[in-house]
This record gives structure tokens, C-alpha cells and sequence, in this order.
DNA sequence: AGCACGCCGACT
DNA sequence: GTCGGCGTGCTC
């Protein structure tokens, strides 16, 4: 990249992409004659930063003339072989910053892949000396660190970490280079980047070939590989990849490289884009879309929008079954149509490889796919097609919302109440908010699609903020189940201590008879959800969380099975005796989805029964496996934690049970609420997707609840009328913002006084220098999960209407806090978290 | 966040 | 006398 046009300038403002919060901004620097000409805005260079001058990657902001800093420091290098950000990139990098206050740095990396961007790392060198000797203080360890530098010649801090051991590499170098035994530099790593395979050809002719395998040729082959992979590439005409070969020909490179030597055949290395072969192995297929009256006039509205050319955003709104997805595929095949690039946002967990099948059977080669099981070099291929213009349609989860597309024309967020959308580590965005950038900046549409939608989003529609289409039939013959919502508090009261119901065992019963299957859903992971004792009431913690142990059984043995943190992962074997007081008597208690399953298997000895949650799907394509299984019908009962309830078509489910539906009601959080009537509306609309009448019961201790009478009633909008008005009277979002500010640290004196000290701050300047804004403080609390990997955390609330000025204040108290940050606690905002 | 500079206590 | 603890302050 070349700009010829920028020749004259002699210094750059720049951000440095690895500065923590509070020194982000820019720093100018000197451009070294050889690099004008080469260096513009959105180029990454390197450049020495600090006392040290520690090398540091660095993007450049915008060109001068004359340094407003006297002491500029010159450019080091220019990354030739990284193309610089657009200018709608760095606008959007601009943008993040202002509005989730993360650094420049962490919105780059958002935009684009970070191996593209490739990391600083320290390299090692001999140089001359006499060496050291365990005399002046070297353990053996160090001096093996140092043998293997200088035999190597060199080694990145990397490559030592991996041989010895982190803590072990780093103390080595640190001693040796402290006493000049060895020579540091840094450089940076090479970034995963193209890929390449060997293609092999016929380096004969084709006859010349054939009669070789005859055995008439001048040369003679005897081995039978030799003549499969000769077999091949005749047949084949094209030159075929060593994985082709290696499968179907079982040739290794042995025989390859034998066949070169005999000049039979020969070799090219090409450029492959990985992809998790989803898309590669699919076989086209265009089905036409039929779309109803209502379908139809919905499309027809979107892609009015779209041909308009103007910024847009439009709510699909459209009850479970009514064929939301047909629209929506119907409008993007409008979008590319025109022309257009389009982004296909979807939850996490519906990007299955059926659904990928789906788009690469209709869009082929155009699709690029964007999900976090991608390795860095899938990722970063992934990125350059679409950068290329090679795919102009992305189909990925939350950060494919940064894909570089041209002529953006339509982002499509499907599932758009998702909390997936919403990021809960730095740099914490919402999707939703990007893609309104990004189209407020094509011109392009947003299209966002829920049977239950976000407050904000339906608010939004009300407000005629965005366009509201309906799709209220349901689809073809499909019909919603009989809902039935069903007392627990009387099975307590007979003595049924099992979770599930009479009734529910009833149905579950029947259905089986008839052949049909049932989906059960039960929000929790494990067989007992804690472990307590019975003398002194303890429950037993993780002892580096302050949440409650799950007792989890292993495979096919309920008695033998482990204790288990949800939070940080920690494991340990249950304990003989109680650690606080020494009982005997440890009780494990509650009920998870193991002991359902075990439960089920009791009263249903020969049916066949699936548990799908984060254990048994932990394996790579276990989810989709499990999913096609229970389609086919291979399993009669499908038991599990949320997975269950999305999206997901299954014909002959004419069950569904809830096992308990009141549970995220006692929660803590205005979300509740929301989360509950859409999580019961979903798995609802998981019965009857066909003809056959559905039934769906929902267990719980709260039948008269509201929430669970409209969701089981499937009715959004009297749910959302009364909602609505519960937040405007307690003042939550849509009608506030909350500002949740985290303060935590290894040492509980300092997470508690810091966040004091936090809260004090925050009032004086609310007295003082920010007197205009208007905010309402909570806290400090204890985090709900007050401990969690060994730090304490506590937290501060704020209500508050979120615009250039209040953002400016909590910028402001980052930063101050992070210049002199005494102690080392670690402060955060997230402006509307999805959970409190 | 790093990292250097600088100012006090326990060792050869 | 020196080595090294970590408090303080800066980074173009």
C-alpha cells in the first residue's frame, strides 16, 4: 500500500496498540525519511515507546506537519505486510472507544483478526562471554536455558516458555540478560497468515501414462501406490492436494516424492483457504423460497429499504414457527442481488453446521464464516476473502459484525434478544450497536429478527425508531402446542421428592408409547447442585469462588463422580468428612440434569435418552452429532440445560416439560422477567412443529405468575405492555442506562477499600466538577459471586442517561484511577450489562 | 501496564 | 560499604 500523496509529511500521531486505558491517546513521532510516502492513516508501524524503549505496534492516526511534543521519538518500521484499516474501520475504532471506553488497541483487534496484526515478542541471543556458572548465583535450570540459546543460535521467549516451562524461561533470561550473558531483542512473531498445500500433476503426458499402468510404458511401476496416485491424477486431469492423495490413495511422501524422482509426476505449491470444511464439502442446492402473503409483504418492505440506499433498521417480529427465517433469506438473496455485501449474525449456539450446511448449499463460495471455533489461521483467511471481495456474505457469530465487507447493504441479527450479542469482556459492545454504526455509515439496513425481542429493540419499534414488520400466522399446518402449566407445590406436598411431576412423567410416558419424542429443559448443569452437611448446615464453596460445589457423577456410575465449580472450573473429589466441622454426614442435594437423566431411565428403562449440556457436548461436533441424532430419530427423550430450547426443528417432538420455569424469576435483575418469558416462549415453540398437536408442560412453584401465564399464552405484546411500564416506573432501561462498575483484587482490604474509596470519589465529583450530571450511585456491594478465581470483587451501580458528557465522567474516573493506582486493584465499566 | 529511578534496611 | 526491597512517576 502506497501513499504517494502523503510524501511531505514528517510526523504521525499514533496510538499505541498495547497502552492500558488510561496513557490511550495519541503520541506523535518522527517519520523517518525511507518511510514517507509509505506510512498513511490506518498503517500499522512499530515503534520504541518508553524509558526503555520497548518496541510496541502502533497504529497511525493522522499525519502533521509539525510535533505538538518536542522530543518525538522517530518510526521504527512500517508492517508492509498488513494492510492499513479503512477509514469506516477506524471511525468504528473511534467510535467503541467513546462509547465502551476500552482502548484503541482493544477495538483494532476487534476489527480485525489479531494474528493479522501479529504480537511483539522478546528474542534471546548469545553473546560473547565466558558464560555462567552455578557459582555466581545460575541454578542448573538457567544454565540448561542458557546452553540451548546459545546451540540454537537464538530462541523467541516463546519457544523457551514451551521447552522449560513459563515461570522457569522467564527467571532464566531475566538473570542471564541482567548479567549480559545473552542479548535480547524484540520481534515480532510471525503472524499465522496464508496457508499452503502441495498439489501434485502429471509431469507426462496423458497417453505416456496410461500405458505405464498397463505396464507398456518405459517405466516400470510395481508398487500399487505408485500406480493409485498415477490412476488418479490421469483420471482426476487437474493436479490433486497430498491430503486428496494421502485419503484416497493412501499415498505417503515417500511414494510422492519417489514418482517426482522418476519424473512421472510433479509438484506446485498453492494457497489453500482454510475453512472448517463446512462450507467446502456441501453440495449446491438453491431451494426456492416459498413465501405466504404475510412472508411476502414482509420481504417486500426490507428490501424496499434496502434498494432505498439509506441508513434503516427494521424489527422482524414474528411469533415462533411463523417462517422468520424465509424472509430473511429471501431479503439477503434481495441484498447481493443488488450488489450488496451482507452480515448474518447469529447466537453461538445455532451456528451448528446444519445451519452453516444450510447457507453454503444456497450461497457457496460467497459465504465466509466467522465463529470462535476457528483457529487463527482459519480466521484470518476467513477475513481475507471477504476482505478481497471473494465472499461478500458472512454468516458468524457477535464479532463478524466487524467483517470487513464491501458495499455494506444488510446486517441481519437473527435471535436478536440474545445476550450473546452483548460482549462481557473488554472491549464489552453490543452487536447491535456496531451494526447501527456500520449502516448508519453504508447506508444499509438492520435487520433485526425475534419472536421475543429485546425491550429495547420493541421499545424502539413503538417509538417508530425502527420499522416494524409482523408476521403473526403461523407457518404451513404447524400448530401451537396445548400449554399447560403445572403446581410442583403440591408434589411436595404429597411427598415427590422427584423433579418431575406426575403429570409430566404421565405425558412422558405416553408420548413413548405412541413412538413420538419429548424435550425436557432444565437449567442446570451436573448431578447435585451442592453438597452441604448435616450437622453443621456448611455447604461445601470452591475455594477460590464463593459459589457452591456441584456434585458431578461420572459416566454410567452415580456414586462415583467429583465435585465441580461452574464458575472457575475447579475440581476435587468429594470429602470423607465435612472440612469445617469433621462430620460424617455429607449430603448432596438439589438436581441437575445427570440426576434427571438417571431419574428419566428409572420410568423409562428401554426408551433411549440424550443429555445435552456443557458436559456431554464438550467434545468438537458432539452438539451437531447429538442434535442429527435425536432428528433421526435415534433417541426418544432429549434432556437438557439451554441448548435445548434454541431454534432447533424437530418434527416429531410432541412433548416439551419445563422442569423450572421459576427459577430465573428470583433472580436478582431486571432481565429477569424478559429472560424468563423468552426462554419458556422458545421451548414451547419446540412442540408442535408439525402436524401432530404438541403439548408442553411447565412446572412450577409459581403458577399464578404473570410472566409464565403470557409467555405459556405466547403472548409478546401483553407481556411487553406490562413490562414496559414496570421499567418506566422503577426507572430500568429502556428508560435509564446502568453503569456497572466492578472494582476487584487478589486482596479482599483492598477490593473492599478501593471500591469505598470509589464511591467517595464519585460523590465529590458529582459535587464538584461534573455538578451538571445526573446520576444515582448503589453501592459499593459484594459482586453476586463476591469471590471468583481467587479475587474479591465488589461493585458500584449507577443509574444514569449515557451521552458525551456522562461518558466523559466514568473515562475520566478510569483513568484517574489507573494513574495512581496504589493498590492493585483492577476497575471496569460496563455500560448495560446483560446481567446484574 | 511496564519500567527506571530513588531512597532505606540486612547482608558480605 | 553493597544488594535489593518496592514506593513514585512517566511514557511522544
Amino acid at each position: 500500500m502506497h501513499f504517494s500523496d502523503n510524501r511531505d509529511f514528517e510526523y504521525a500521531k499514533l496510538y499505541l496498540l498495547d497502552n492500558p486505558y488510561s496513557i490511550d491517546s495519541t503520541y506523535d513521532y518522527f517519520i523517518p525519511h525511507s518511510m514517507r510516502g509509505e506510512i498513511g492513516r490506518g498503517s500499522f508501524v512499530s515503534v520504541p515507546f518508553g524509558r526503555s524503549n520497548r518496541r510496541q505496534m502502533a497504529l497511525v492516526w493522522e499525519l502533521s506537519h509539525a510535533p505538538e511534543y518536542k522530543d518525538a521519538k522517530p518510526i521504527e518500521a512500517v508492517c508492509r505486510d498488513r494492510a492499513p484499516l479503512s477509514e469506516e474501520m477506524l471511525e468504528l475504532c473511534a467510535y467503541m472507544k467513546e462509547q465502551v471506553l476500552c482502548t484503541m488497541g482493544e477495538a483494532v483487534r476487534c476489527a480485525m483478526p489479531s494474528s493479522a496484526i501479529g504480537k511483539m515478542t522478546e528474542f534471546y541471543y548469545p553473546v560473547p562471554s565466558k558464560g555462567p556458572d552455578t557459582s555466581s548465583g545460575f541454578s542448573p535450570a538457567d544454565l540448561f536455558v542458557y546452553e540451548y540459546i546459545v546451540s540454537s543460535g537464538g530462541k523467541t521467549l516463546e519457544a523457551l516458555k514451551v521447552k522449560f516451562g513459563a515461570s522457569a524461561a522467564m527467571e532464566a533470561c531475566e538473570k542471564l540478560y541482567a548479567k549480559g550473558h545473552i542479548g535480547r531483542e524484540m520481534q515480532v512473531s510471525k503472524a499465522a497468515s496464508e496457508a499452503f498445500e502441495n498439489f501434485y500433476a502429471l509431469a507426462t503426458d496423458p497417453a505416456e501414462a496410461a500405458s505405464i499402468l498397463e505396464g507398456n510404458g518405459k517405466i516400470k511401476l510395481r508398487s500399487q501406490i505408485h500406480k493409485a496416485i498415477l490412476g488418479a491424477l490421469l483420471n482426476s486431469g487437474e493436479p490433486l492436494s497430498s491430503g486428496a492423495l494421502k485419503k484416497n490413495c493412501s499415498a505417503g511422501s515417500a511414494q510422492l516424492k519417489a514418482l517426482i524422482d522418476k519424473g512421472l509426476i510433479k509438484v506446485e505449491s498453492r494457497r489453500i483457504w482454510r475453512d472448517s470444511g463446512a462450507l467446502q464439502s456441501t453440495e449446491r442446492e438453491i431451494r426456492e423460497i416459498k413465501l405466504n402473503g404475510e412472508q411476502s409483504a414482509a420481504r417486500d418492505e426490507i428490501v424496499a429499504q434496502i434498494k432505498a440506499n439509506k441508513p434503516a433498521a427494521t424489527l422482524l417480529f414474528g411469533v415462533t414457527g411463523s417462517g422468520k427465517t424465509s424472509v430473511i433469506i429471501s431479503a439477503i438473496d434481495a441484498a447481493l442481488a443488488e450488489g450488496k455485501g451482507v452480515i448474518m449474525l447469529l447466537p453461538e449456539i445455532a451456528l451448528t453446521p446444519q445451519t452453516v450446511r444450510i447457507f453454503g448449499a444456497r450461497y457457496g463460495d460467497r459465504v465466509a464464516l466467522i465463529h470462535s471455533g476457528l483457529s487463527s489461521g482459519e480466521r484470518y483467511d476467513s477475513y481475507m476473502r471477504i476482505k478481497s471481495g471473494e465472499a461478500d456474505l458472512v454468516v458468524g457469530t457477535r464479532s463478524a459484525v466487524f467483517a470487513p465487507v464491501h458495499d455494506l447493504g444488510l446486517i441481519v441479527i437473527d435471535e436478536e434478544h440474545e445476550s450473546t450479542y452483548k460482549s462481557d469482556t473488554s472491549p464489552k459492545y453490543h452487536a447491535r450497536d456496531i451494526a447501527r454504526f456500520r449502516c448508519a455509515y453504508n447506508g444499509a439496513v438492520m435487520l433485526v429478527s425475534s419472536a421475543t425481542p429485546s425491550l429495547e429493540s420493541y421499545s424502539k419499534a413503538m417509538e417508530d425508531k425502527y420499522k416494524l414488520v409482523k408476521l403473526k400466522e403461523r407457518y404451513g399446518s404447524a400448530e401451537l402446542p396445548e400449554v399447560k402449566i403445572y403446581d410442583m407445590r403440591n408434589e411436595h406436598r404429597h411427598g415427590n421428592t422427584s423433579p418431575v411431576g406426575m403429570l409430566l412423567r404421565e405425558q412422558m410416558l405416553e408420548v413413548a408409547e405412541r413412538g413420538e419424542q419429548s424435550v425436557l429443559f432444565l437449567n442446570r448443569r451436573g448431578y447435585n447442585t451442592s453438597v452441604s452437611c448435616r450437622s453443621c448446615n456448611q455447604t461445601l464453596t470452591c475455594p477460590n469462588c464463593s459459589i457452591s460445589l456441584n456434585y458431578h457423577a461420572k459416566k454410567g456410575n452415580y456414586d462415583d463422580g467429583f465435585l465441580f465449580c461452574h464458575f472457575c472450573g475447579f475440581k476435587s473429589r468429594v470429602p470423607e468428612t465435612c472440612p469445617s466441622c469433621g462430620s460424617e454426614h455429607l449430603q448432596k442435594i438439589g438436581f441437575g440434569t445427570q440426576k434427571l437423566e438417571r431419574e428419566i431411565e428409572g420410568f423409562l428403562p428401554d426408551k433411549r435418552i440424550l443429555r445435552m449440556d456443557a458436559d456431554s457436548t464438550s467434545t468438537k461436533n458432539s452438539l451437531p452429532e447429538m442434535l442429527q441424532k435425536f432428528k433421526s430419530g435415534e433417541a426418544d427423550v432429549l434432556l437438557g440445560t439451554q441448548m435445548v430450547t434454541k431454534g432447533h426443528d424437530f418434527p416429531n417432538v410432541t412433548l416439551v416439560g419445563v422442569l423450572l420455569a421459576d427459577m430465573s424469576i428470583y433472580m436478582d435483575d431486571y432481565h429477569a422477567n424478559e429472560r424468563t418469558f423468552s426462554m419458556l416462549t422458545q421451548v414451547i415453540g419446540r412442540a408442535g412443529r408439525s402436524e401432530k398437536k404438541g403439548v408442553a408442560i411447565i412446572q412450577t412453584n409459581n403458577p399464578d405468575n404473570d410472566t409464565i401465564k403470557l409467555a405459556c399464552a405466547q403472548n409478546y405484546e401483553a407481556f411487553y405492555e406490562s413490562e414496559i411500564r414496570l421499567r418506566k416506573l422503577l426507572v430500568f432501561p429502556p428508560y435509564c442506562d446502568i453503569a456497572l462498575i466492578n472494582i476487584s483484587c487478589g486482596d479482599e482490604k483492598q477490593a473492599v477499600m478501593s471500591a469505598a474509596r470509589l464511591r467517595e470519589e464519585i460523590d465529590r465529583r458529582l459535587l464538584m466538577e461534573y455538578k451538571d450530571v445526573k446520576l444515582m450511585v448503589f453501592g459499593p456491594f459484594e459482586s453476586p459471586v463476591y469471590k471468583a478465581e481467587g479475587k474479591y470483587r465488589m461493585r458500584i451501580v449507577i443509574k444514569c442517561k449515557l451521552n458525551k458528557r456522562t461518558r466523559e465522567f466514568f473515562s475520566q474516573l478510569l483513568i484517574d484511577f489507573g494513574r495512581n493506582n496504589k493498590s492493585r486493584a483492577v476497575i471496569s465499566v460496563n455500560f448495560n450489562p446483560t446481567a446484574l
